[in-house]
Formats: C-alpha cells, sequence, structure tokens
DNA sequence: CTTTTTAGTTAAGCGCGCTTAACTTTATGC
DNA sequence: GCATAAAGTTAAGCGCGCTTAACTAAAAAG
C-alpha cells in the first residue's frame, strides 16, 4: 500500500467540504430569489431537460398533479417559465424555462462556479493537470455506472 | 496549452453530475425521514459542530429564534436531539445529536457513499492513486481558501 | 442592588403548499 | 363511434411552519 490516504476516503473528504460550503450558498440563493426549493428545483430540472410534463413534474417531487400544476402556476406568474401544448399530444402541456428563467439559472450557477474557479485558479500548472485528468476519469467513471447499472 | 479540456470545464462537469446524482438521494432520505430539509440540516450542523444553541440554528436558517426553538422541539420529540444547559451560562440551551439523531445521520451519510464507492472501486489501481492525490490537492486548497479569505 | 440586555419558550394568527374531488379536453380500446 | 383512460386544471379544506408579542430566567451594566 502506497497511498497514504485511501481514494474512498479522500472523495468522503472533498464532498463533505464542498457539499457543506456549496449547499449554504445555494440555500442564500435560492431564498434571496423569493422560490421555494421545490420551485427552483422545477427551474434545474428543466435546465437540464428543456422540456418536460407537468406530471413529470409531479413524479419527480412526489407530489400529485394538481401539486404539480399549481407549483407550475407560480413559476409562469413569475414569468420565468413557459406552457406549450406538445403537438405530438394536445393532452400534454410541456414547460420550458423563459428567458428570466434561463437567466435566474444561470446566475445561481455561476455563483457557485465562481467559488470552484477560486481554489481552481491557487493551484500551479501541474496540479491543474493532475487535478484536470482525475476529474475526468471520476466523470467518465460515473456515466458509465449510470448508464449500465 | 497541453491540456484538451480545462481545469474548470472538467470540475464543473463532475459538480454538475455529482451534485444531480446525490441530491436526488439526498432529497429522498430526507422525505422518507419524515423530517423537513430544515430539520434535517439541523442534524447535520450538529453531526459537523457537535453542540450548537439555539439563537445559532435560527441564524443559520434565517429564521427568528421563537421558530428555531420550535424545530428544536420537533427534534428532541422525535428523540434525535437532546438539550442541555451550558454551564457556562445558563441561559443557554446547547441541543446535540441523540443516539437516534445519530444513527439517522450517518445512514444518510452512508447511502451518498456506497454511491460515490461504487465509482471508485470501478477504477484501476493507477486511476484510483491519481483521483486520490488530486481529491487531497482540491480538498487542501479549498481548506486555504476558507481559512484565509 | 437595580436596570437593562440576552437566550429561550409559549401562544395566537397567518400564509402557503399539498391533498382530495370534480371537471374539461384529448387520446386510446374495442 | 362510443366508452374508458389519461393529462391537466380548478376549488375547497387542511396541516404546518413561520411571525409577532408577551413572558421567564439568567447574565451584564451601572
Amino acid at each position: 500500500m502506497v497511498e497514504t490516504v485511501s481514494i474512498s476516503k479522500s472523495l468522503r473528504q472533498w464532498t463533505d467540504l464542498f457539499m457543506h460550503q456549496s449547499m449554504r450558498g445555494w440555500n442564500r440563493f435560492v431564498k434571496e430569489s423569493g422560490l421555494t426549493m421545490a420551485q427552483f428545483s422545477v427551474l434545474m430540472q428543466l435546465h437540464y431537460k428543456k422540456q418536460v410534463g407537468i406530471s413529470e413534474v409531479g413524479e419527480r417531487f412526489g407530489v400529485s398533479p394538481a401539486a404539480a400544476s399549481q407549483l407550475a402556476d407560480k413559476l409562469v406568474q413569475a414569468d420565468l417559465i413557459e406552457r406549450a401544448e406538445d403537438p405530438a399530444d394536445r393532452r400534454v402541456k410541456l414547460i420550458q424555462l423563459s428567458q428570466r428563467g434561463k437567466k435566474l439559472v444561470e446566475t445561481g450557477l455561476a455563483e457557485r462556479y465562481r467559488w470552484m474557479d477560486g481554489i481552481t485558479s491557487s493551484l500551479d500548472a501541474q496540479d491543474k493537470a493532475k487535478v484536470a485528468e482525475a476529474l475526468r476519469i471520476l466523470t467518465e467513471a460515473a456515466h458509465s455506472l449510470i448508464e449500465a447499472p
């Protein structure tokens, strides 16, 4: 055993620290936006999936379709999302981020990124290369695991 | 420029993927426990800080002392935390995790760790070493940044 | 020693999100 | 085509967490 610190332990330490720090900023940002966690989570879901139906939202958060519809209402009133009919099935109302919604999500992500950039920019070139490769390895491994459970 | 993928980008990709996956499991676990996010967050705060006063809880979540007190009540009734007088200042009621509280937090963390271990265990020895060192570098850099803003 | 400040609790009231139930509209089964 | 199912909306009602206000107990200030 050459490794003085096991990979499991180092990943846990990094994760604990990162989550602790990152969630603090995240909660603050969501609160400032005046939205509920659930509401903001819908915006994040739309950031990744572009368009989702109301039922999908409900299932994801374990609430009734009625609640999901009301949740969407709030976001439409705040001009953060838009409703659109699914041309393939006119019962389905697809929701998607509006311009304001996109901007809000990007601002939130930018805050998280700023903190991370502060860390990486404090490293020297050699460490940067090491870290970049290691993260690429981790990301790839995670992807394989998600796609082939 | 040797790096095909910049460190900023690789850190963002890993973080996006990790947060997406990890928060899904976390929300599920908190919901199953029957607790609010705020309530569970207090347990996490106690996991890291051992003992905190009621006012500290309120400040952290941006709620009134009254709300913090009521929040603590719920957790005491659920036998997840215990109240204790601060011997140095008897006005202060310190709260700390009970046995059940500790167990619940550890179970929650264990779920997150299990997913992470799944990733790391899929790597070969060489990649494990690379990743472990990179995460050590990152954690250290983050610590320096937090301690000396 | 008295006054003021601080930590926390309790009670009343309110806002808000979730649920159930009834309803509309569109799609599917036979 | 007609009946049934599915997606979403609307309304009424309820539970729950937060706030303000009044209060107790202990420490600090003077």
